[in-house]
This record gives structure tokens, sequence and C-alpha cells, in this order.
DNA sequence: AAACGGATTGGCT
DNA sequence: GCCAATCCGTTTC
């Protein structure tokens, strides 16, 4: 099967959590000055927009950072985290529906190498995409996707035809939302049974 | 194997 | 001023 760029119609979708576990197997990619690197999502987690209280948007909270969710799915919402890292989200369903998936987690495909050397890291033992902070360096992305296409030739995301059986596809509470009080344990965190890239079990 | 602290900055209460 | 959808090197059990 050729690899086909997801369209417009998968990011409409209304039902996030859905969203969250179709883009397990989906391949990220980015192309930054004809650089080409990309990795299979192997870990996402869902937020569920203004009744979620893990969600920036909880509340329906618009601030200059917030608003990007708020645009219609297929963009992408990139946010600092801890000062130093850009988190990558996919945005979600229709226009002012505030919904977005975390992607956590990529299995390296394309440009290994050049994703190696962006992460900067001593020696090669160490893996490099296995946490959303890391997979942003390692894929290039910075403040400069927020609000960008992913129908654009940028960054996309892209179906290879992957797919994983519905019992490899395991389920837990979202990571680092200790914040979010009831909602801290909602089963939104999705990844991939025994693949040696998500960020923890 | 686990625990800890430092890096670093935007967005709130 | 405090905390955050994190990560890594170092220290301690």
């Amino acid at each position: 099967m050729k690899s086909q760029k997801l369209n417009q119609s998968f990011y409409l979708n209304k039902d996030v959590i859905n969203v969250a576990k179709k883009l397990l197997g989906k391949i990220l990619v980015t192309n930054i000055n004809n650089t080409i690197t990309s990795g299979i999502i192997v870990e996402t987690e869902a937020y569920a927009g203004i009744d979620d209280k893990a969600s920036h948007a909880y509340n329906n909270k618009r601030t200059q950072r917030t608003e990007t969710m708020y645009e219609k799915g297929g963009v992408s919402y990139i946010y600092l985290c801890y000062g130093m890292y850009y988190l990558f989200n996919v945005v979600t369903n229709i226009n002012n529906i505030p919904h977005a998936v975390l992607i956590r987690a990529v299995e390296p495909l394309d440009g290994i190498n050049k994703m190696k050397k962006r992460r900067k890291m001593k020696g090669s033992k160490y893996n490099f995409t296995n946490g959303p902070g890391k997979l942003s360096i390692a894929l290039g992305i910075d403040n400069s996707f927020n609000g960008e296409s992913l129908l654009s030739d940028k960054i996309w995301i892209e179906d290879n035809g992957i797919k994983f059986s519905k019992k490899d596809i395991l389920s837990s509470p979202r990571i680092g939302v200790d914040y979010a009080k009831e909602d801290i344990k909602l089963p939104y965190r999705f990844y991939i049974k025994d693949n040696k890239w998500i960020s923890k079990l």
C-alpha cells in the first residue's frame, strides 16, 4: 500500500478518544530544509476539551496559548513545557471545540542519524524519541510549528498501512497531570504493548 | 533501581 | 512567586 497523507476529515472526527487510538501506527513526518525525519506513533494521550480538567482548555479557557486548540481539526498545537520542551499535539474536532491529542512517543523511521544529531546525545546508547519532549527535538519541532496545518508540506501524518490488533493497544491514566483532580484517573493514554519506544510502562 | 536536583520560561493565582 | 502535559546527569540505596 502506498503511503497516504491523512486528510482533513480524519481530524474532524468528534471522538478524540477514538482519534488518539487511531493515530497509533500512523507516521509523523517533518520536512525541514528538505530534510525528512519521521517516526511511527506508538503512544498518545487524549485531551477532551472544556470538560477535561487536565486540558489547557478546561472550562472553556481561552488565552493566546490555548487559542490554537479552538481551531478546526488538522493543525498542530505546540506549547512550551517546563520552560524548555515544545510538546506536539494534534488538534481535532470542528472549529471552537478544543480537543487535542498529545503525541508522547514515536518509533524512529526515517532520518535516524539526523534525529540523533538533533538530540545531541553523547554516544548512541540512548533512546531518542521515547517521550514528548524528546520526539519534538528529534523531529525538529519547535514553537514555529504552532498552528501549522497537518496538510502542509512541513509537517504531516501519514498512513503506511500499519495496523495494530486491539489487544496490543493498552490504556492507562495520563502522565504528569496530577493537578487534574478527579480526571487524573481517566484512561486517556494509549500505547502499544511491548513496544520499546514508549515513554514508560 | 530509585530518588533528586538543575535547566529554563510562560502563564497563571 | 509558583507551578508546569519533561528530561538528564548524578547520587544514594
